[in-house]
DNA sequence: TTGCGTGCAAAGGTTTTGCATGGCA
DNA sequence: TGCCATGCAAAACCTTTGCACGCAA
């Protein structure tokens, strides 16, 4: 998609800082534009696209994608080569709306099974669990 | 998020009626349109969304979203009522689309996993796995 | 100096919404 | 008749893109 950052912005610098103090939070495009505009140092929203997009292919950090129309969310996971027990999955509730992501040992096995027992290799960024939340039962 | 349906509308026929002739096909909002169109019968765009909402409120059509920044897709699966013992779960390929249904007995333990460690109560019909087929993979 | 990165504004495309009208029951 | 559904247009929304300028190496 695009080609791995080569220069080391001022730029790429405050939107690292800020993802690596928020690790396993949901992070929105528009949530790193408004972040940073509070701290008296906003950065273009195309280069806060543009980034996030290196960033994702460089593995540093992941890229949800919930719903058609909700922004897209990322999360800071570290330079560190990719681990799966990084990854996190998705319940959305049908009622309330409410995101709740998981990082649950168990329901790593299910990729495990799918991928063993019906050949399907399941891309967990992808793949969101619908239904209800505790509080809309 | 859309109550059901109450009225039989000329329009809601018309959608069903085609969506019914491409049973496992990707059918977007657009292709709805445009085939009407050519057809001599066109409905506007906000009735087929809205008529495709709540057709997959009903169960009578799935919605599945592949990308952000793609339109999402629909498919009809039929308005049979739903049976909690013939639960069957899906997966959707992200390179060649193709949609597949699993009946797995292990994958029904993951709604009681969610349900008994996590209080969410999982909807299956509305749920789609995503990943890679194994002719993809 | 080279050419990638940035920022602004505008475009792009899908989906939603407001409101008056039409049609089902 | 009472509501819901429809349709048009416009809005809303996130994201991408064009282009000139700036800055890292």
């Amino acid at each position: 998609m695009n080609s791995r950052s080569k220069y080391r912005t001022k730029q790429r610098e405050l939107l690292l800082g800020y993802l690596e103090t928020v690790p396993g939070v949901h992070i929105t495009a528009n949530d790193v534009c408004a972040y940073l505009r509070e701290q008296g140092a906003s950065i273009g929203q195309s280069t806060v696209y543009r980034q996030l997009e290196s960033l994702v292919d460089e593995g540093i950090i992941n890229k949800y994608i919930i719903d058609a129309n909700t922004p897209a969310c990322f999360e800071y996971v570290g330079a560190d080569e990719h681990v799966d027990s990084d990854i996190c999955f998705h319940c959305k509730c049908e009622k309330c709306g409410k995101l709740i992501h998981l990082h649950c040992d168990e329901l790593e096995g299910v990729g495990a099974h799918l991928y063993e027992e019906h050949r399907f290799k399941l891309d967990p960024m992808r793949t969101v669990f619908y239904g209800l939340c505790d509080q809309c039962i």
